[in-house]
DNA sequence: GAAACCATGTAAGTTGTTACATGATTGG
DNA sequence: CCAATCATGTAACAACTTACATGGTTTC
């Protein structure tokens, strides 16, 4: 799925200048999907020449005009036609899975400092979804997805919780410790 | 990471061809990264030069010479560099979520089909992991790994059972059925 | 006074995929 | 006989990111 399609899922729920779309990437598609204006800008002008959306531009003080987009009902159509094509597969590109593949040629206070961190970012972005699945205002699908990346982030924190062993195990041994 | 260093990763696990590393990527690095030859050939070209790894060539009967490649002391030291590196942000990129973040716009049957599939498709990789996981000999490294898309596969499969009433709860009634 | 926010856009560069080019072997 | 496997490589193309270009406003 591309930015072009993706700027015209932001746009079926309202309204938005290329600045607010930035922004709704970032708190729907946030972890998922992530776009520069590098490519929304081009995007928004390529679907405005399709017909796909329509751009009103309001005037504002001492700042280049703000440029609200509003998807059209061909827009719609292309959206929900995209919608229907077979998803392809999903690809989890990290960095961090990768480095855990070969751990053993890694440090072990380093792969300890990488397990904490990754322990406590998936905590706090847990803790930080919780709290906007409680306040805000979404649509079932948002809530849907917004319940899938806490329960993922969830899992992911406590698989590596009751897991770390078996990489840490390969530790040299602490002076004093002598855990199995 | 890109391909040159994700290659140079699986060259640590022993010596391989192109052909042979495309195949590791798909054993190893599959859900996760996947490299097509338009980019493997290169990037061990690229290695060469750069003398991270050494290639000898094998002639076979009737078949283009198989290049084994295997890596040295400089590509071990440049993949650990490129290992000690904090790792960048995980990116999911699934057309899937994407989609069902829109579950709104789509037909009620079509959706279903959708979770269906994908709850079968998690199932079907956590059998084959689990069976790869029981025989394979692994190293520590790529066991922890195995185990974490075991435990995200099955916990999106269970995710996705126990919520998808929150999507699919717009249904229009089916003529004879009135469950909840 | 530095950083972050608001606001748009272009050009160059990166990184990868798909399709092309070649061609024998094995299994259903 | 068609598809998959083995085996390497190039060229064209796609899609996106980064840096550049511009510049006022608000917050620490």
């Amino acid at each position: 799925m591309d930015i072009r399609t993706l700027c015209l899922g932001i746009l079926t729920l309202g309204e938005a200048s290329g600045y607010e779309i930035k922004q709704a990437f970032e708190e729907h598609f946030s972890r998922f999907y992530e776009a520069s204006f590098g490519s929304i800008y081009p995007a928004l002008a390529k679907l405005t020449d399709d017909g796909m959306v329509t751009c009103t531009e309001q005037p504002q003080d001492r700042r280049p005009d703000k440029k609200v987009y509003r998807i059209t009902a061909s827009g719609r159509l292309e959206f929900i036609d995209e919608l229907m094509k077979p998803p392809g597969r999903d690809r989890l590109r990290s960095e961090f899975i990768a480095t855990l593949m070969f751990a053993d040629l890694l440090p072990t206070r380093h792969l300890a400092d990488l397990l904490d961190e990754r322990v406590h970012d998936c905590r706090e972005a847990v803790a930080e979804w919780r709290a906007r699945e409680a306040k805000g205002r979404l649509t079932p699908g948002q809530r849907f997805v917004l319940g899938y990346a806490i329960a993922m982030h969830d899992s992911m924190a406590r698989y590596i919780e009751e897991n770390r062993h078996l990489i840490e195990g390969h530790a040299l041994l602490a002076p004093s410790s002598s855990g199995a």
